[in-house]
DNA sequence: GAAGAATTTTGGACTGGAAACAAAAAAGTG
DNA sequence: CACTTTTTTGTTTCCAGTCCAAAATTCTTC
């Protein structure tokens, strides 16, 4: 039962000036997301069932998709806290007085260690975010917005091309992250994700940067 | 009932020298073929049934997941026959002398058309390439070898880089075409599908050429 | 062309995701 | 405590997809 990965961590923590009502309300949240991720881990994500997970929280079905109006809600959650712990490692490496080019870098380093760390989650959520179903597509990507942390980071490089706005740019950068990883857990599950993804982003950082 | 687009052709042709049993087997794939892409393209992908299917194509259910495990192994059909139709235009363009630059950009445009033209199966149609089922990514993969059209015309150029293999670049193209296509759909669907891939075109072979 | 073998179709049963909904339970309020 | 609002529950429904056994079709051989 011991995981490779730490638990993740509740989502939010209760307040003391929330009534019953919206204390219970967190608490039964965190313990599906908890009991979920927990699931996910052990069996995978497609052999664990709604079902299966409204048992384990002891909640109903229809309560957990009260809750998460899908089952990969739960790991969008999951990968908000994934992005998030990422903005945190930059902002300690921009402490430490890092470049915006050695920041980008070591981005990419820590989101290649995660994927590999993370190889059977990461699929299915990362699929999310190119859900064909815009509604779905967005609530990813705003749980997400791995773009948004690339992006300051190209500002303030000053090598980048402006015939293309940043904004394109950073989401360039982020799709071929998505692609990358997709295409790795595919089909070359078993080299090491920080090779593929460095080539990846070698490319894409030529086209980035001015000539 | 008039179609955008016209009816896509029967996948194989009836051979004479075949038994009475594989021609029929050849005829009901047409049919259900036929019948399930005017349905996705009358009311929809999501909106079509695999019983809608069925009925119309005046076979069983059962008889309909015997031909496609899944309802977009269907559209997976359809997506070889535009893929094919664009090696065929390059082809075409080749013969008329273009250089494989400009072969490229025609193979942009081309893709740029049948993106805009086929909006709403393109969506489902390209979601399968980054299954995160590896059978079915792969399936979708070699239905649509978009990536093998565009690695000879690479070849061709000699401006391409050296330090990345042409495989990797081509499926980086690739990639490229997918995730703009869905990030058209999904965010910016009134905008002209082709300025938003010609953008991103521009930013990708510029990361491939030599500098 | 009839008999028997092989293959395919058919339709029904079943599982799981997801939506919808009415009834029950719980929490909030005065 | 009584009354309102919110939430949970459990059931129904729909659809994709799998499995299976019985029926139908095609093939083979005599």
């Amino acid at each position: 039962m011991t995981l490779s990965t730490p638990a993740p961590k509740p989502l939010l923590q209760d307040d003391l000036k929330l009534s019953l009502r919206e204390r219970q309300k967190i608490r039964r949240r965190n313990r599906i997301y908890q009991v979920a991720i927990q699931l996910f881990k052990e069996n995978g994500f497609d052999k664990t069932t709604a079902t299966d997970i409204a048992r384990t929280a002891h909640v109903s079905r229809g309560t957990f998709f009260n809750y998460y109006p899908y089952k990969e809600a739960v790991l969008l959650d999951y990968g908000a806290y994934i992005v998030s712990n990422l903005h945190d490692v930059i902002e300690e490496r921009r402490q430490e007085g890092l470049d915006a080019a050695a920041m980008l870098e070591e981005l990419w380093l820590e989101l290649a260690r995660v994927t590999q760390e993370e190889r059977d989650l990461i699929p299915p959520l990362t699929y999310e975010l190119i859900n064909p179903d815009p509604i779905r597509a967005k609530a990813a990507y705003e749980a997400m917005p791995l773009a948004k942390i690339i992006e300051p980071l190209l500002r303030e490089t000053h090598r980048i091309r402006d015939d293309v706005s940043i904004e394109r740019i950073a989401a360039t950068i982020a799709y071929t992250y998505l692609m990358t990883a997709l295409r790795w857990s595919a089909f070359h599950p078993n080299r090491p994700a920080k090779d593929e993804l460095k080539k990846a982003l070698t490319l894409v950082l030529d086209g980035a940067y001015k000539r």
